[in-house]
RNA sequence: GGGCGAUUGGCUCAGGGGGAGAGCGCUUCCUUCACACGGAAGAGGUCGAAGGUUCAAAUCCUUCAUCGCCCA
């Protein structure tokens, strides 16, 4: 084995001999408990950023525990056709031709984007298996495979037959530059430094002495498609004015004064221009007053016809033509700084223009409410679990949901309208002729939300609407694992169409993982060049120190400023193992296979640390305490296998015969045990050295992936044994630390005495060798009545003194100075804890364990105290 | 405006009623036959502020401050 470990050496074989061996295939067992997991589908124009690699990760730690524990493991894997994304990425490369989409038309236009799908769709799954994630490579779905297509187009008609989907004239969102609408979720709302613009309206004719309103807006040129003021009928500055005309400037149209209570008096000026096409809450105003919907906007947000002499300009032209000509006509009253919320396209960042057009929407309440219900009952938990109530609170005010796009790539609509009777209808099946009069039909031209059909993919994967042995086998999955930002995009509306659709909830357990920001708690953006490469880390780290580095930082926190460091030092720790394990293997000669035996005090409490270590593990993991699971390994391998159990054995090792032959046992297996244990999150490494161990077992399987998971390890548990360690680590480390204090060379050895008796002195004789080794002691003398040589230095551990005569090294002042530091700490902890054991609530109060825990630790210290007050006086006198 | 998260050593973060911890960085020593991607020993923190609850608060409650996220 090489000096140092190499991960570029060991990952690529190693990941083809898991695909040769089958372990990532789903397999059904009937009568076995199966484990399923989804993975969130990533785009097919996306390539790995750091939330994948987070995500992926967490879901392949689950996926790879749960194959080990023995369950049929199937973790579906695949893309998402992402309408919006694809469709620019082709338009595009055709734009470098100098051509649109519609030059080549909507079929050569889909062709292309197939095209484009087969030939750059499938980076980032090569990216997944760069990373040693565990999918089911060899049953990859795309969300618009044919059966996921028929999927979709099951979930639309049966929605649009039972009256849940429905084509209604509204506002929505409409992205200018991605020329579609979009649903409320898909804006993202940004604070901007903006104006408040104060108009002049003259009136028709003066009312009450007054011939002019003054209304605010923050959009100057949408006054062209007004068609009403409106006022609150409470408002007692206006009450002569409802029902008055107003002359709209600079177009002439007469529009009316109407009260209605969603106008705020405290803003602006009271009076507010309805522009009923382009505002949402100016379309409820206008449909209660019965005002005309002026749609003053084309798809690129031009300004139409009914703008007048304005027709043609680009909505921001138009806004400074407006303002400009109303000054000119003196009706600018005034303009102030206003900070207000602008919708983005979260796709291309264009500000949305609230647009009325003819849409499709989904009835989102009906769905909603059984959507609710699982989470209540405990069905379907999140963790974190404060996710749950983002949730409700979501869910409970759910808005109907706008599922058309105006694209070509993507699930076009099954509705078929006929130009002879009129008839609309949804079909599953592709129509030609009318069902109602015979003639012939032309299909809706939009194609569905991308989200639409990524609600499905929990039961569309696994072959719905067939009946297949996977949907149900696997159905519901397990664990669904995801980023905070697709909570309501894609998480709650699974739930929704799972329940409708499947027949029950997609998952028990949702994790939301935090967000991956930089290291300065920014989101990382490719375009801003503020992001980190997976990639270039794995090359830097190795795929299991990306990984490990990771999970270190993975806690209930939402955000995660990304700390490479901690890659560093999990590269570090794979070298650690990697060493610690050459050291094991280099030790084997003669090796006989055997069960572990807790032969000396060493192995005892190695086994029980293993124990615990399993309990650890398996607790974090069924927590999704990752940063836990981690630390719980880090400390594991290196802090007591490596730093004490490895020094432990070497002399064991070097004796020979059934000492070196328990020792080797042990060393195997512990590091066996373990190596399974820092499987999942280090898949690479941890099974190429597993592999190497040498083993007896005929059952043993070739690989680790599916080797048997930790269990039953409880039965090493051995308190005493972790006791008597302790008291071992103490005297080393106190001896060491002498040595240090005045640079003892590391060769020359020093003799301790220790005046220790009872337990303590027992367990030094037993495992003087190991302290004379690790502490590089030539003689430990272990006497109850031991007094100081002579220049000694002197160290209180483990409740015992110790003298380390060092003649012509000790500096007794130093000595002195660090005795006196010592003592006063312990006096000053003793004091503290004397006040709390004289405290009668305290006594009274406490439980009694606590209090029993004090008075032992209150014993500890004044025996130390005073030791360490002889000392003193000892060196002062 | 409402909700949520964060605030602990120089940096990044664990911990979540009862002796302040880790990694990185820093200091000193060590290339000893697993590992310098290493070993040994150290220094370094009144746990954002103020109140409160409690025998006991970094931890629970309230208010505030700063930063961030989401919803309206």
């Amino acid at each position: 084995m090489p000096k140092a470990y190499d991960p570029s050496a060991v990952e690529g074989p190693m990941f083809s001999s898991w695909q040769a061996g089958g372990y990532f295939a789903g397999r059904i067992a009937e009568g076995a408990d199966p484990f399923c997991i989804v993975i969130p589908p990533p785009n097919v124009t996306g390539s790995l950023h750091m939330g994948h690699a987070l995500n992926n990760t967490i879901q392949d730690v689950l996926v790879r525990r749960q194959r080990m524990s023995g369950r049929p493991t199937r973790w579906v894997v695949g893309t998402d056709h992402a309408g919006i994304a694809t469709q620019n990425k082709v338009e595009q490369k055709l734009a470098k031709q100098g051509l649109s989409r519609y030059d080549v038309g909507r079929e050569k236009f889909v062709e292309l984007c197939w095209a484009w799908k087969h030939e750059y769709g499938n980076t980032i799954v090569g990216q997944l298996k760069a990373m040693g994630c565990s999918c089911d490579y060899s049953d990859e779905r795309f969300t618009m495979d044919p059966g996921y297509q028929r999927a979709v187009r099951e979930v639309f008609v049966q929605l649009f037959d039972e009256g849940l989907i429905y084509r209604g004239k509204r506002i929505i969102n409409w992205c200018p530059r991605c020329s579609t609408a979009l649903s409320d979720i898909e804006v993202e709302h940004e604070d901007v430094d903006a104006k408040l613009w104060y108009f002049r309206y003259p009136l028709k004719e003066p009312v009450a002495g007054r011939d002019h309103v003054v209304v605010a807006t923050t959009r100057p040129e949408t006054m062209l498609g007004d068609t009403c003021v409106a006022v609150n009928p409470s408002d007692e500055r206006y009450r002569d004015l409802v029902g008055a005309t107003v002359v709209l400037p600079l177009l002439g149209r007469e529009i009316p004064v109407v009260a209605d209570e969603y106008v705020d008096p405290a803003f602006g000026t009271g009076a507010v221009k309805v522009t009923p096409a382009h505002d949402p809450n100016d379309f409820e105003i206008g449909e209660r007053h019965g005002c005309a919907k002026v749609n003053i906007f084309d798809a690129d947000a031009r300004i139409t016809a009914e703008g007048g002499p304005y027709e043609g300009l680009d909505r921001y032209e138009a806004r400074e033509r407006v303002v400009a000509d109303l000054e000119g006509q003196g009706l600018l009253v005034k303009v102030d700084e206003h900070m207000h919320a602008v919708g983005h396209c979260y796709r291309c960042h264009t500000v949305v223009e609230p647009w009325l057009s003819d849409q499709w929407f989904v009835d989102m309440k009906p769905l909603a409410a059984p959507a609710i219900d699982v989470v209540r009952q405990g069905e379907v938990r999140f963790h974190p679990a404060r996710w749950t109530s983002v949730y409700y609170d979501w869910m409970e005010n759910i808005r109907d949901w706008c599922v058309s796009r105006q694209l070509w790539w993507g699930h076009q609509i099954p509705v078929y309208y006929c130009d002879a009777c009129g008839e609309m209808s949804a079909s599953v099946e592709h129509v030609e002729k009318c069902p109602k009069c015979g003639g012939s039909v032309r299909q809706d031209p939009d194609v569905l939300d991308t989200w639409f059909s990524s609600a499905l993919w929990p039961f569309a994967t696994l072959g719905w609407p067939e009946r297949t042995p996977e949907l149900a086998y696997y159905y519901p999955t397990e664990v669904l694992s995801t980023a905070r930002d697709i909570l309501f995009l894609w998480v709650a509306r699974m739930i929704m169409q799972g329940l409708k659709f499947a027949g029950g909830i997609p998952y028990s357990d949702v994790i939301i993982h935090p967000t991956v920001l930089n290291a300065e708690g920014k989101r990382m953006s490719k375009s801003l060049g503020t992001g980190v490469d997976p990639l270039e880390l794995m090359e830097k780290y190795g795929a299991d120190g990306m990984r490990f580095g990771l999970m270190l930082q993975t806690t209930g926190t939402q955000d995660i400023k990304f700390a490479e460091e901690k890659l560093l030092s999990s590269r570090n720790f794979a070298n650690k193992i990697w060493n610690a394990s050459r050291f094991v293997l280099m030790n084997l000669d003669g090796y006989v296979p055997g069960p572990p035996s807790a032969e000396t005090v060493a192995d005892a409490w190695m086994l029980s640390r293993l124990a615990e270590l399993s309990e650890q593990v398996d607790r974090g993991l069924d927590a999704f305490d990752f940063g836990d699971v981690s630390r719980a390994l880090y400390e594991f391998f290196w802090s007591e296998y490596c730093d004490w159990y490895i020094e432990l054995s070497k002399s064991r090792l070097a004796a020979g015969g059934e000492a070196r032959a328990a020792a080797q046992r042990n060393l195997v297996f512990v590091l066996d045990q373990a190596l399974r244990l820092l499987h999942p999150m280090m898949p690479f490494i941890s099974e190429d050295i597993w592999r190497r161990l040498p083993s007896d077992d005929p059952e043993r399987p070739e690989s680790l992936m599916v080797a048997a998971w930790p269990s039953g390890l409880g039965r090493f548990r051995n308190p005493g044994a972790e006791a008597a360690v302790r008291v071992v680590q103490e005297v080393v480390t106190a001896v060491r630390a002498v040595r240090a204090r005045y640079q003892v060379p590391p060769k020359r050895t020093v003799d301790v005495f220790a005046k220790a008796s009872g337990a303590e002195a027992l367990v030094l004789e037993s495992e003087a060798a190991h302290i004379r080794t690790l502490a590089a002691v030539d003689v430990l003398v272990i006497d109850a009545a031991a007094v100081k040589p002579a220049h000694s230095a002197v160290a209180v551990a483990a409740g015992l003194e110790l003298y380390v005569p060092l003649e012509g090294l000790v500096d007794f002042e130093k000595e002195r100075e660090r005795v006196a530091r010592e003592l006063a700490t312990a006096r000053t902890d003793l004091d503290k804890l004397t006040r709390k054991l004289g405290n009668p609530g305290f006594l009274a109060k406490a439980a009694p364990e606590v209090v029993e825990k004090d008075r032992n630790r209150s014993a500890e210290l004044q025996a130390a105290v005073a030791k360490l007050a002889a000392q003193l006086a000892e060196l002062e006198g």
